[in-house]
DNA sequence: AATGAATGAGGGTTCATTCAT
DNA sequence: CATGAATGAACCCTCATTCAT
């Protein structure tokens, strides 16, 4: 855009400003974009036009566009496993803490709605997928071990289960947000669910130890 | 190594073709591209890059990549269809259903691997986005169906248990696209996760009639 | 655009058609076009779509679209050159002859609007403006002639005097498309204003005979 | 003559400027090419070809070609206005302003030729026509207002007047860029003519009342 | 720390034109 | 006479990125 642009966005900020508070308006301002126009609006020019500072200012502060986002994903990941560890101090078994990081989750979604949900699906291209894998296996891992902890699971099978009850986790965030369900009605299905997914498996694991066989 | 450039991709066919066989060629290297470099590699001149053609000739075939793009899922998502179809012709329970199901679509999967998953992943953006959200609701209102018939669900619940469980197939996919298991092992465990989930949600709903009280 | 795209215009004549024909319709989808979204729009493919033949047959006809745009040219003038000359023939005085050609161009204005209009305005390009000037300078030296013959000016101002007067139907022309004056208003307030002007000019012309002196 | 490409156009200035210089030399570049090779040829590409800068920078400062054209156009009548104002100070009688605004005019025409033969010519396409347009609306409308006033005009007749008039002067300008008149001859015949014209309007108008009847 | 001019690559799109059939 | 696939040039526009100040 050429010519006369005079200010047209809140958030300007002309003057100097300390490192870290730069930085951090900087990763706001791009969130805020990702909410209103999704992750394909974030570009380094946008993000310094909404900030109200010069187009090379981003350069100072982030190596590219790509790491601003991998940074902006990492502070948004923090926050979400903050909250995810308050609510499980609480939570004493198995379903308590299931449904205590859903309600937490759900928090955080309703908070930062379309933020989140535009940085944590998948879409294979860049350094911020290659995070968000990392990221998602972590959290599977950790729920696997939990539920080889608490409920017994083999580790193979309790990373599967892992692995498919946290992809679950979308559709019920689908639900919620073509208002199809409300939070709670979609925890305690998802919880229900779950508990039965797990429980059928550890029995199924109890039984018929021929794995590769027959049946199949 | 001088002169004489060698052709450097496969798929060259220069020469004059018949439209729908051009077409489809378009659509074939579209997919490469997606399942090497991702989706957003798809654009109108790489595809005809690849394709060895001129740069325009995508343009009498399709309106632009968001177009071309759907004509590819279009395209990908009829043939999974008929193989489901297929599989599911000889299912006599659920569970049995299921199976077949999964393993159908498992089966695509490993012709069309990369392409699929790329092709399926919910992203934000574009008219691909719009298409692929109302095919999953389709199949997902499929699933909530069969769960109401078969396990006499109440359908409000049956719908969210069919969009969890749907989205729980992507955890298994990539299980199994990080090759941390078998595709039987996946779909023995994604089959009794889901019995167990699914009769766990009829048992509940049978049980308490308090859906907002104690025991939550 | 690509793929099926039906017939979505009128002059659709598939066959086998005589030479003269096809190249009198191309013309007339030509002009349709130009009545309709501007000179700029003629391109060898749009008339070629809306003709309903192929792309190629246009240069069958035509050597390319700066031809037909000639082509055209030429046999529109040449109609309003007949209603002219017809015009003409009952005319005695210099006036009538002026109201006369006045009448006529606005008939034929009144016929074929909007493509006379593109057609005759000047704009500077290609070989149409070429040709549009040629004419221009014809029908200017008629009307020269004319003056010179009924008037008794002397050819140098005479010619200038044309040129001002061809000019000037321009601003009648605006006028009326503007729907500022009814057309028998304007021919009246143009040949009262070229018979005085001329007139004038034949005074001045028989007067002071120091066209480079003292008054300047 | 071997290597070393010699700078091909004048005007370069690869160095950085301060922005009014630089936008000052696009639209410098654009009139050039305007002159040399119409109005068509002027694209974004072209104008930062032969100004010797990188393609995107003309977006830098405009938005887009349609945009510097108009920019252009602004600047080039803001300097005819300018001389015109000048000019007419001094112009006691409506012949005497009449006369030093077509003097003006021309010099500014000798000066920038073909330039503002080809931005002040009608043509049918784009924010540039539109902006004409209204321009030539000014122009016409201050006539009228001159002719009511000073020749007792009627209003609606003066404005068609000083439409033909006005529409008039590009046969003149035509005439003098074909060089078959020097620029006082045309001035002379065209005050003339135009003197002439009013008079006789003003004259019509006194005279016979029934402008819809005999003589018709 | 900050500006803002400038580059250059990448992608989009339209058409005149050619040519094998 | 007619088709329609294919080319290639010319434009359009957006950004990541650099760099002198």
């Amino acid at each position: 855009m050429p010519a006369a642009t005079p200010p047209q966005e809140a958030r300007r900020q002309p003057a100097r400003l300390p490192r870290e508070q730069r930085r951090s308006q900087l990763l706001d301002v791009a969130g805020d974009l990702i909410a209103e126009r999704g992750l394909a609006s974030v570009t380094m020019e946008a993000v310094a036009a909404r900030a109200g500072v010069s187009k090379g200012l981003g350069y100072a502060y982030f190596d590219n566009s790509a790491d601003l986002l991998v940074a902006l994903f990492d502070r948004e990941m923090a926050a979400l496993d903050a909250r995810v560890t308050d609510a499980l101090v609480n939570a004493a078994t198995f379903e308590e803490k299931l449904r205590a990081m859903l309600l937490a989750w759900f928090d955080v979604i309703a908070d930062r709605g379309a933020l989140m949900a535009a940085l944590y699906v998948p879409d294979a291209a860049g350094k911020l997928a290659t995070r968000r894998r990392s990221r998602s296996r972590d959290v599977q891992l950790f729920w696997a071990q939990l539920a080889v902890e608490e409920l017994q699971l083999d580790e193979a099978r309790s990373e599967t289960a892992a692995a498919i009850l946290l992809a679950g986790t979308n559709g019920a965030l689908e639900q919620w947000i073509g208002r199809r369900a409300s939070r709670y009605e979609l925890v305690d299905v998802f919880v229900t669910m779950a508990v039965g997914a797990l429980g059928a498996l550890a029995a199924d694991h109890a039984g018929p130890d021929d794995r590769d066989a027959p049946s199949r």
